[in-house]
DNA sequence: GTCTATAGGCTGATAGAC
DNA sequence: GTCTATCAGCCTATAGAC
């Protein structure tokens, strides 16, 4: 049974390389430069084999962003350790500015080039699931030690600081950064900002 | 003198049906859905027409987002008359929200559709001018009253502001309203948050 | 499995007839 | 001024040979 497995390992291989050249085409010229011609040209097959591992083009697109989206939560993995939850939630604002900033295209990629597949990648089929299901527990765990204003909701607040952050990131690709304040400093300062006006 | 002024009249005139048409175009189908043919068969002309009267695609675009860019400034225009600067930067705020989600397609145009083209329409040519300069003169009147924090500068403010609501809008956007909170809502809760934050 | 070849579509832009 | 016709290019996707 040697020789199907061989084949099997084969096929995922091949698979694999697609994926990486699709990925290194979007680093490089954004979502709308991947074409099944131009990956079918980096691994060195015709456009035609592409299709025996992948419907189409959006697919490729689709699982590109699931990976992008997983390296961006996971980027927040680290701050578990912190223990006072307001400390934790001003390092993810920090930590999300700072991923957007360094990955601008990977960032693009989840958020701003494909709008339509987005929500799918982020909140997929139906799921009534938090996206960012840590920050919002950490906003809870700010409101279950009574660190916060009465009345505050910790799902808009979570929503609010995810919103604030991704205004940071998205104003600095379109407008461009030449008469805007340093991201790093403006995810700072919103932070404390936003801290001081919902701090008890 | 008659002949040529009519002429003049009629080509401008033709202008103008081009703009509408395309404007109408992207209302209906976004940025992406304008093309020189889909303008021609608008306006009754063969695509050739088009570019007497326009160099090419992008320019038509520019000036959609021109115009666009325009209205959302002009819809800030009434809240002049807002004798208290904190109550007016709030309005600001709830206007700059609201006319996102009543003008989902040109808010797309000026800050989304096209981002490097948006950087000419919003900061021009090299101008240093702020975009925003009444909100900026704003936040610098709350300074000048002593109503704010010491320490903090007019430029960050508003811009924070306005990546805040920014943020709002386009994340209203592309990961769709399903999980989210009412953004009007969230623009209010925003609102509060940051001024608590701000105000000494 | 992988190829070539191609269908069938779209695009922006232009030359040259009228 | 406006047209037709077309160039030159891009795209996704597939049929059928090997």
């Amino acid at each position: 049974m040697g020789i199907t497995e061989r084949k099997e390992r084969q096929k995922a291989e091949l698979r694999q390389r697609i994926l990486e050249a699709a990925r290194a085409i979007v680093l490089e010229d954004g979502l709308e430069g991947l074409t099944m011609r131009r990956v079918a040209d980096a691994i060195e097959y015709s456009p035609a084999t592409i299709y025996l591992h992948f419907p189409g083009r959006d697919e490729i697109a689709v699982e590109l962003m699931q990976d992008a989206f997983e390296q961006l939560v996971n980027s927040f993995r680290p701050l578990a350790a912190i223990a006072d939850p307001v400390e934790r939630v001003v390092q993810i604002g920090l930590a999300y500015v700072r991923f957007g900033m360094e990955n601008p295209e990977t960032y693009r990629l989840i958020f701003m080039d494909a709008p339509q597949l987005s929500h799918e990648v982020i909140c997929p089929e139906g799921s009534q699931a938090d996206p960012f299901a840590f920050l919002t527990h950490t906003v809870e765990e700010m409101i279950a030690t009574g660190r916060l204003e009465p009345g505050l909701r910790a799902e808009m607040l979570s929503q609010l600081l995810w919103a604030a952050m991704h205004g940071i990131v998205s104003l600095h690709f379109t407008v461009g950064d030449m008469p805007l304040e340093d991201p790093m400093q403006m995810a700072q300062a919103m932070c404390d900002m936003t801290m001081r006006g919902m701090l008890a």
